[in-house]
DNA sequence: GTCATTCTCTGACCTTAGTCAGAGAACCGA
DNA sequence: TCGGTTCTCTGACTAAGGTCAGAGAATGAC
């Protein structure tokens, strides 16, 4: 409250700054708070990097690269990090069968044992933060948290151009249509469907999106270039885990202005009348529905919106 | 999303367990998020020990001894990194002319300029946190900090008993004083007032809490505890910087356990009619109107609460 | 079968962060 | 003016966290 000094600002609503500083003063509360006490607690028994290995790595076996990107750390460290808890008898590590090169992990009945002491600290950890608090303070608390990190998850998706026969992109496509299989009173089959081949959602005639959220796809979102006609939104898919954080909004303000930068001035899509939510979002983003312009199977309603290169954004 | 395993609930309104998961779930977004990039950002150029200590010290000279309560370092440490600031010639450290022991610090101007590049990367960091959130989610992430962040602060504030006479104790009473001056249209003049004397704020006759935030005090609130007569709530008084995080109700839930632990059944207290939002509080914790059970000229209302031992709460 | 590549590990090295035990200067109260 | 206290500093030390340059095994492409 006494605290550091501040901008000057005083605009009546939020303006841009503003909002930096209180994401500011978040921060800065955040790392205060959350962060000294985080590593204390964790702390106590073994040093933070060795703790958040074992938090990391979990109930099933891990191979040691992916650990590597996960954690972000040197192959050098890592290595040493998992001697360490490897003499202390709480994980083995051993070749893969598959490829002997890489190594996978998992932990020991001790390191499980471990682990859940950490596991312990961390709901200490938890319990620290709202023990002062009266009991509507905490109700606010936790619902104030959990839109934090909703939305901070949100921010940390990252959404790349990917060709569609990547690994991540095929997994969210197959995970698309068991979906689609299951939703559909009809069922779903790809080869009824006018999907378009994926070198249709291939640069130059079209192009194919996969959001990540740490290293995991968790959604994709196609889209076809035709010449000489309307841009299309093709198979546009979020991970039930990864709903509600606005991705799927996100798809479509990417793909729409994509397809204004390649020239196109309308984009459309079709879909079934199963996906309600799907259907409302396409409204709520300025779409509007039209007569059929194709004769997809599985499609009960058509959409179409009127695109423009976006303003200077930000 | 994919994530660490998580404790089994399932209650319709969030249980204490239930809560816990979800502020480890914050807990754990944030660090990641925010720490990372945080320690990222601000280190580019130097120690995060360092940049911290010169963000710490800021605009003005502060004592030695300040700092090092206030970022809870080791003096050999501190007095280390200061020695590496000033070899850098980013700050001058002096002794106090009134007390040649304590030593002073201010930033050079080339701390200064050091210390506005550090308050740029923290824009940045927070820019980046912002930048991938669509306006609408962004108005929604900062609100949510915001609220985090008074309820974190919140909870870091500290209430102790402390004699009546410490500087702090006094500090806050002097503040209050001022204040009541400034919101009486009669004024304030403490020696008209029946105030009690130190001594009766203190044990055995009574006690005196002092709330604190990262030390610094920030309210105050005083009991007293007469033979035979109903416990009382005196000067109690919060710093304006310091309201909205429910503090005084804090005080009022304390003062009262106290009263009830020490065999009385009343709490009563008077105020003043140009305290409006006090009066508010004191009726939604529960006291009830009472005629006049003294007569201090600066009262205009007396109120009064039946208070039991608490049932083992938390 | 050869060669380039991938993956993990080891050794050597470095900085940061922090602790602890005094030393020495300045101050304060009697 | 003396003795205890307060405050800062120095030296000696430690652990954590991390980087970098290979070495060596396994694999895959040709």
């Amino acid at each position: 409250m006494t605290g550091a000094p501040q901008h000057e600002t005083s605009p009546e609503h939020p303006a841009p700054t503003d909002q930096i500083r209180r994401v500011r003063r978040f921060n800065r509360t955040v790392t205060e708070r959350v962060g000294v006490l985080h590593d204390h607690y964790l702390g106590r028994s073994r040093p933070v990097g060795e703790a958040r290995l074992l938090w990391e790595i979990g109930g099933r076996p891990q191979d040691v690269r992916r650990l590597r990107e996960r954690l972000g750390l040197d192959s050098g460290y890592l290595s040493r990090l998992l001697r360490s808890l490897e003499t202390d008898g709480l994980v083995v590590v051993e070749p893969k069968p598959r490829d002997r090169r890489v190594r996978t992990v998992r932990l020991t009945s001790a390191g499980r044992a471990e682990r859940s002491v950490l596991d312990a600290r961390s709901d200490e950890l938890a319990g620290s933060l709202l023990q002062p608090l009266n009991s509507a303070q905490r109700a606010r608390l936790v619902a104030a948290m959990a839109e934090v990190d909703r939305l901070l998850t949100a921010a940390t998706v990252a959404v790349d151009v990917v060709d569609p026969d990547h690994p991540d992109a095929r997994w969210c496509l197959e995970s698309y249509f068991a979906e689609l299989q299951e939703a559909f009173d009809t069922g779903f089959e790809p080869g009824r469907s006018l999907l378009p081949d994926a070198g249709e959602l291939r640069p130059p005639k079209g192009l194919f999106l996969v959001a990540r959220l740490y290293g995991d796809p968790v959604g994709c979102a196609g889209l076809k270039l035709p010449h000489g006609a309307a841009a299309e939104v093709k198979r546009m898919w979020v991970a039930p885990d990864a709903r509600g954080l606005g991705l799927a909004r996100r798809f479509l303000a990417e793909l729409e202005s994509e397809a204004a930068r390649h020239g196109h001035d309308t984009l459309r899509l079709d879909t079934n009348k199963a996906l309600a939510s799907a259907i409302g979002l396409y409204r709520s983003a300025g779409f509007r529905e039209v007569p059929a312009f194709n004769d997809e199977p599985y499609a009960h309603h058509w959409f179409e919106k009127r695109i423009t290169l976006p303003a200077a954004a930000e």
